[in-house]
DNA sequence: CGACCATTTGATATGGATCAAGCGATGTGG
DNA sequence: CCACATCGCTTGATCCATATCAAATGGTCG
């Protein structure tokens, strides 16, 4: 149940993606089963509710999955990147909606050619538990994340995207402010507000608003506490 | 990747557990295979960190996983109630800890006993796919929860008992305030306040504090958007 | 240049936390 | 069997973090 699959270059526009934590992978004879689609900003890649035929991995760009409470309030599920997979339902249906935050690039598998072949291949099987483990804890990680104060919920936020992004300590950002606030269950003011204490505590710089430097680690983790 | 397990009739000393919601199982072969072991309230099962070499199946009782974080704050990840399977992790180790919430019989297996069943059995590694989706689901749904205000925490958890409940509308409830308030990233206070705010508008009685009675399910609804 | 959208900043309101005290049930020792 | 300690729960008063409302600023694209 581990994934130590080597994440060779990827021709992709975006981010290249060389992460120290191992990464989820569903390369090899998966890759040619799908074929690849883009989508725009903004746009719908499935539906909540809808069958989930499909699998997908991201090859470059970013996608959030979300739902939408009766009363309007939109949670973000999780923001997926370059060599992540995404739904892979436990039931027949998504539960969740996925958009593209930016342009993005998605390689679309049929989830029936998966399984058939998972139940042949064991180590396809392996890389299906693989993904679902890993869901499972960004869901565990997400809830630890939601019972925190802005402060750390902001600091986790950006440190978990710094584990995630090329250069570990400069992230470039795809999403709004009004997406973090939905993934963090938080208003765009009190992200907004944070960031710049951050940076007046000089914890973080902040070049442009959707590039961020990590400037103090330590002082941020104080706060991830 | 459905869950249609017949649910037959269990020689569980406590709630028969009749659900209309599809339920996990794992009888069969596997009952045979694990031996019962009973926990006093608030003894360990499992701790945090330890390799998980077993999955436990709730006899009667009730049993809580949780997390401490850094600065002593608990977070309860789930409770698990007679029927539910616990402890099963995607990877090596143990995520959560596990504790009795009240004197608890658990049926303990070895976890590598039914990764070798499952390899054999479909019908047995189905069953753990429908373990892990409904660990999935509980934890978005936590996500979920944990977005909303107070009454709607509360409101949510009181429907999430009471779907599990032998008496649809009557709730006995094993966990003290403290646990609930752990649960759902709140205060006892905040619970207690309002419990007691839901049976002053008359949608729930308490006639004792470990015992709810839902009284107006729309009432409660209304809060649970 | 002008319009639009995202972000920041400011002022105020409020839900839930915190601090504090009281109450009821349960159990224990005298 | 009663007195008292303990524990879980409730209730009250106050405080504070974050939401809300509002406006200004900045960046991007026609």
């Amino acid at each position: 149940m581990q994934h130590k699959n080597s994440v060779q270059a990827r021709k992709s526009s975006f981010a290249p993606a060389i992460h120290s934590a191992p990464k989820q992978n569903l390369d090899g004879p998966l890759e040619m089963m799908g074929s690849q689609m883009r989508f725009g900003r903004n746009s719908e890649v499935y539906g909540e509710g809808e069958p989930a035929e499909y699998l997908y991995k991201v090859v470059s760009g970013t996608i959030r999955t979300y739902k939408v409470l009766a009363d309007g309030r939109r949670q973000i599920g999780a923001f997926y990147l370059p060599g992540d997979i995404f739904g892979f339902e436990a039931g027949d249906d998504h539960t969740f909606s996925a958009e593209a935050v930016s342009d993005s690039a998605v390689l679309v598998i049929k989830r029936s050619a998966v399984m058939d072949l998972a139940a042949r291949d064991s180590s396809v099987a392996q890389q299906l538990w693989s993904v679902t483990g890993r869901e499972l804890q960004r869901a565990q990680d997400h809830v630890l994340l939601l019972i925190k104060s802005a402060q750390e919920r902001v600091a986790g936020f950006l440190f978990e995207m710094a584990k995630r992004a090329p250069g570990a300590n400069t992230i470039q950002l795809a999403m709004s402010r009004q997406d973090i606030a939905d993934y963090l269950g938080l208003t765009i003011e009190t992200i907004s507000r944070t960031l710049t204490q951050f940076e007046k505590s000089a914890a973080i710089a902040l070049p442009a608003s959707r590039q961020i430097e990590i400037r103090n680690r330590a002082a941020l983790a104080r706060l991830n506490s």
